[in-house]
DNA sequence: TGGGGACATAAGCTGGGCTTATGGGGAGTG
DNA sequence: CACTCCCCATAAGCCCAGCTTATGTCCCCA
């Protein structure tokens, strides 16, 4: 009926939401995976069996894919409904680390673990933890408080943090630590840049003469990238979160330098490319640190345990 | 204002969506991170600045958060916002994944490349593929079969299909193959289980015996199991997708046997954990497949290359 | 043959998100 | 100093997706 919609073509970039089901669908499709029955998955989510037999058909439409095989005494999926079940189910995990890392930004006060982390770690590590530690502990409510490793310092000594987390080359003073991680950054560019097919180091200097794509200035990735250069950093660009970053190294906007723990995905995928350099130091431990004496106990116990992982 | 908002606790379980912005809105923040500006992110995604201005707004509200800092030259994102911002990111990469899978389930005719593929590969490696053919050609319509072995065989060998992939311990008659990766499975637990506190390695007998929380008879991953343990696998309960058995090992219904692919997050956050398990050879090739003397060309070989990643 | 479990259909309500229209606050320019 | 441009915010109104309640159909089983 009507017009003939007009299909924006939308090639490759553009708005994703239109085509991918909602979270609230995804998740209903989870349940009725795990539970074999629409109205079982329903309850589950406290929502009506017709509900969710429309939020179902709606997907299944909205994808053009039959998902689940409908009976008289339940529902299965079907072959490519177990494919997109699985699909989904990456979604909803990474919907999962937000909400925890969202819930632990929220809660300020009588939090029972009050952790302070700088950005690297906060990003790339504490949501995974956090969800590991609701899993064995779910009523032990967290807060997060992310900044430098001076910010971090300051919060565990005044009391308002229980346990910190920094990347930086030094411990600051008045605090123990742990080293639980080793973290590298690195010069990173899309395939298509000259770069990308240097069989060489590059040396130090050219890196540092050439603009970059970075985050601001005072962001710790900043500081010891600075640091390795002798200051020298030049930006191409100054953007305000690793994603944007990436996102712009991507799109061939030129080379930036990132922690490895933020770009795995992306090298894998190829769509960074990782160029070694000589001359310079980019190797940085990620460490647990408290107050010299206060060994962590409780909670935070529990949390340091997790970060062996 | 109104009355006390009752708070329904949902302790960890219990439905994401009403807590986590949509994709929309998380993209949108996405936007605004690269773009520096509400007004240029909403015409980027081909809405209004008031509507980008409102949705902001109320993922703050959401949240309980402050996201971006608004000036009359533009916005640039909060400390938190940054943090929130790149958790988003991984949120809208695995949507990204899912809708080129999704994409590719749906495009059946006039497809340039036409790929029939089992299911830990389509489930595991195939979306990251399809990114990636993606960014490097964007005009390419690729389609996408799931089944076993045969089927793949099948499809490859009547021309419905250019290039196949396969996970079993042979090659189908007729066709050619490379080694593009290696799987095993492996058995997991939740951590609370018993055997996961085993030191010694677990007999194959005792596997044999212990009812097993499986995927259906007629999945690879079922299939090499079968043959392992000499067609004696019990199942403790029959899950129709690869989420579902996951969810319910981690809940501590049981043991249950998968492909190292699928289990790798949640053996880093030690939500399931690895129990050894000795007289038995659960390891499997992952290959690319195609018919005997087709060398795959064009986009089919493009798609080829990028597995070795 | 009656009951129960599971899904489908229909009708009506509500709210979130979009649009258009309008206003205010810096910054650069003659 | 006014003019203009580029931000962002607010207000009013529309529309559709998704929910609920009520009811129908199918199949299995006692």
């Amino acid at each position: 009926m009507g017009s003939v919609e007009e299909q924006p073509a939308d090639g490759g970039t553009g708005s994703i939401a239109h085509r991918v089901p909602d979270l609230g669908a995804l998740e209903l499709l989870l349940a009725v995976a795990r539970l074999g029955s629409l109205g079982a998955a329903a309850r589950e989510l406290g929502i009506t069996q017709p509900a969710a037999s429309s939020r179902i058909r709606s997907m299944e439409r909205q994808l053009g894919v039959a998902l689940v095989d409908r009976s008289p005494r339940g529902s299965r999926l079907t072959d490519t409904g177990a494919l997109v079940t699985d699909w989904a189910g990456r979604v909803v995990e990474a919907a999962r680390a937000f909400d925890a890392g969202a819930q632990a930004l929220r809660v300020r006060r009588d939090s029972r673990l009050r952790v302070a982390a700088s950005m690297t770690i906060a990003e790339y590590l504490l949501p995974g933890w956090l969800l590991a530690l609701r899993a064995g502990r779910p009523d032990t409510a967290v807060s997060l408080l992310a900044g430098n490793s001076a910010a971090v310092a300051e919060r565990l000594l005044s009391g308002e943090a229980d346990l910190g987390f920094v990347e930086g080359l030094t411990v600051p003073p008045g605090l123990d630590s742990a080293v639980i991680a080793h973290d590298h950054l690195i010069v990173v560019v899309a395939p298509a840049h000259p770069w990308a097919r240097r069989r060489r180091p590059l040396p130090a200097a050219e890196l540092a003469s050439t603009p970059l794509i970075l985050r601001e200035k005072g962001s710790g990735t900043r500081q010891v990238l600075d640091t390795a250069l002798g200051g020298l950093a030049r930006p191409l660009i100054e953007l305000s979160s690793t994603t944007a970053v990436k996102a712009a190294a991507v799109s061939g906007a030129g080379p930036a330098v990132l922690s490895e723990l933020a770009v795995g995905e992306e090298l894998g995928l190829r769509r960074l490319v990782k160029v070694p350099v000589e001359g310079v130091a980019l190797a940085r431990d990620l460490r647990a640190v408290w107050p010299t004496g206060h060994r962590p106990a409780g909670p935070a116990r529990e949390l340091l345990s997790l970060t062996r992982g």
